[in-house]
DNA sequence: CGAGCTCGGGGGGTTACATCA
DNA sequence: TTTGATGTAACCCCCCGAGCT
């Protein structure tokens, strides 16, 4: 998104930047707005949405994009400009201040915004252009608001569930760690006494991590890929957890 | 039918601001 | 009042799939 997205959109930025893809200008709408640093050009904007010292016009279609035949398209691309040229115009109330520094402000959603959406997550974790329209209307939002605050919220949804799977991973560690820590002290305890080793311990370690009740223990020619349960459908081998049965081994 | 291109959208990572202890 | 931690809105960059030429 981003500058990508003004790329895209066929909006230029006036300062005679290249508009091949490969040519990216070094120049962002950021960069323009870099702190501490006094911009050359400011982008600010008239009542009737047109922008002063910034020319932002149609690129025309002879360019790099290809023309849009279809009507669908010519329908994407309208829509496209109009969310462009909303974010614009967003992005010049976010942030220029009041005293015209240029800090970026950021809107805090209230507990009903926050409910709906969240609502509105637990149905479906992803948006379409359309229920983006309707929830940004609902909500007195933007499109862009609202497609923000589903990305963010993914995230956050993945960065718990990997925490969960951290902590399980950790337990499952310790578990196998303890267990390692028992078999060693028993078969100390076998040494000392001068048993032979029982024949799981000569078999190879993949097979002692089959689960007993399969009674595939030491069936080197039964392979996973090969077994053929009750109903006659291939069966996926039956891998002992350790987590949930810790004193299967 | 396959190659090349555009476009939209998702993920990962980061930044900056708001809030709270 | 200050400060560090935390939450999160907004952003950038990259990648991928779909659709079109």
């Amino acid at each position: 998104m981003g500058f990508d997205d003004i790329h895209n959109s066929g909006l230029v930025l006036g300062l005679g930047l290249p508009s091949e893809p490969d040519q990216r200008p070094c120049l962002k709408l950021d960069d323009l707005f870099e702190k501490g640093s006094e911009p050359s050009l400011t982008l600010t904007l008239s009542a009737d949405q047109s922008v002063d010292h910034v020319n932002l016009q149609p690129q025309d279609s002879g360019g790099v994009s290809s023309p849009c035949n279809g009507t669908l398209k010519r329908e994407r691309k309208v829509a496209c400009e109009e969310e462009e040229r909303e974010r614009m115009a967003s992005r010049v109330c976010t942030y220029e201040d009041d005293d015209g520094s240029n800090g970026r402000k950021k809107l805090r959603l209230s507990k009903a915004q926050s409910a709906l959406l969240e609502e509105s997550f637990k149905q479906h974790s992803t948006l379409n252009p359309k229920h983006k329209q309707e929830l940004a209307k609902e909500l007195k939002l933007r499109p862009r608001q609202v497609e923000v605050w589903f990305q963010n919220r993914r995230a956050r949804t993945k960065l718990k569930q990997t925490e969960v799977d951290c902590e399980q991973l950790k337990k499952c560690f310790e578990t196998l760690t303890e267990e390692n820590r028992r078999l060693q002290k028993e078969l100390q305890q076998l040494k000392s006494l001068n048993f032979p080793p029982p024949l799981y311990m000569q078999l190879p370690a993949a097979t002692l991590s089959m689960c007993p009740s399969c009674e595939r223990v030491g069936g080197a020619t039964t392979g996973p890929t090969a077994d053929v349960d009750d109903n006659g459908s291939k069966s996926k081998p039956h891998f002992y957890n350790l987590l949930t049965n810790p004193s299967a081994a």
